[in-house]
DNA sequence: ACAAATTTTTAGGCTCGACTAAATTCTAGT
DNA sequence: ACTAGAATTTAGTCGAGCCTAAAAATTTGT
């Protein structure tokens, strides 16, 4: 396993999976399942045990057949700095092209496949160096390091907690969509009245109006508690 | 051959050739060889002959075999657009990312296969609709219409004509940087004051300086004759 | 603990976009 | 007009990245 400044060369299809793999590896504790990755891709299980052992080669994982499989060092290391680039894209088309936060995904999808370190640094500089996207997820540093903000879903803080709205669980065209039409986006102050015991829908107020929002919208909104 | 709007799918591949067969048409009269494209796109002849095969069956070229080959107008709109969103992406790579004029290219050439007409029109907004790229070629609008600059090459014109620099027919990184080591950047004011029998050569007065250019360098500055 | 169900891997095929080698067609020089 | 040489196309191969079908390993239920 060499390293050459630059990384090995790494097409488009082997950046995915490798992204793929770290955002499921993020969540559990165990090895990443096969079947895990070909349903997120949309792919099916024995093309993944194809590119995972092409990846295995390469020293982006750790695979041993029928164990699921893990990122490498060298495999986090690059994750991190696709999905450096993929935020940094989503802020850029917000921040410099007007895109609303339900309409970067795609194009950012296709962006964070561009192979420049001048570019990147120079966005990164354009945007005054952004520590979260456009959903309040963080934004890795050049070296990957990055801190996640001390957040709290809102469905799990007892009643009278107050904080900035700083992130979203899902980040779907239709629920963002969903938050935009009822008047919630990031930054707005939030506090928790009251919380429904027959089915944990809450009464909240949001920048002054009050409002009930269920426990669904809830369990996919981050606050910043205070 | 019907339309959908969005065009077909085109790989990027695809529209590598369509770009390489746009650019050698417009220079001569004749049909683009096969080996004129192989050799631009460093392939061999027979892979070309593959890809030709397939572009005509999409409609995009016309296509006889042993004839050569020619955009049709669904093939040169395509070239044009992907023209527009190279020449749009070096804007932004110099006026927004500080890069300089020799060191777009590249990055254009990933930049240009991406796929969002709102990107490219909220670029296009961003840089407050440019008419040219950073080396002086005209930029094709969303109809993919565009006025060429009048324009001569240096070497062409008489003593004792002056005018503004306004582009560059190579734009190797090479003579890019050869015109920054000596001071010669678009927009600059250059008078032609003799010109050498013996080897073409050329006495300048550039933004007040006097120089003294090659044959060669001469025939690759465009002035913007008064 | 062991059979059934599930997960994962292997084996073999397909398409795209490249290649080499060989055949074909065109073109120029006499 | 004919032939040598150049340009082009065909035929067959290969790797990446996907697929399906079938085999192998693992996990689960009792």
């Amino acid at each position: 396993m060499y390293f050459c400044g630059n990384m090995y060369f790494m097409t488009r299809s082997e950046e995915n999976y490798i992204k793929t793999i770290f955002h499921l590896g993020n969540k559990g504790t165990r090895d990443v399942s096969t079947n895990a990755i070909a349903e997120i891709m949309e792919t099916k299980p024995s093309s993944v045990t194809d590119m995972i052992k092409r990846l295995s080669e390469k020293g982006l994982v750790n695979y041993k057949r029928y164990q699921g499989v893990s990122l490498t060092s060298l495999g986090t290391k690059t994750a991190l700095g696709i999905i450096r680039k993929h935020r940094l894209w989503e802020v850029f088309l917000v921040e410099k092209l007007d895109f609303s936060w339900d309409e970067v995904h795609e194009v950012a999808e296709q962006l964070e496949h561009i192979k420049s370190d001048k570019l990147i640094d120079s966005l990164d500089r354009l945007l005054a160096y952004p520590k979260f996207d456009p959903h309040g997820d963080p934004i890795p540093d050049k070296n990957g390091s990055f801190k996640e903000r001390d957040r709290k879903l809102l469905s799990e803080v007892p009643v009278n907690t107050a904080g900035l709205c700083v992130g979203v669980k899902d980040s779907s065209t239709t629920f963002l969509k969903f938050l935009d039409k009822n008047g919630i986006a990031l930054g707005n102050r939030i506090k928790v009245l009251e919380i429904e015991e027959f089915d944990g829908s809450l009464n909240i107020e949001i920048e002054g109006r009050k409002m009930q929002i269920s426990n669904v919208i809830a369990s996919n909104l981050y606050i910043n508690v205070e």
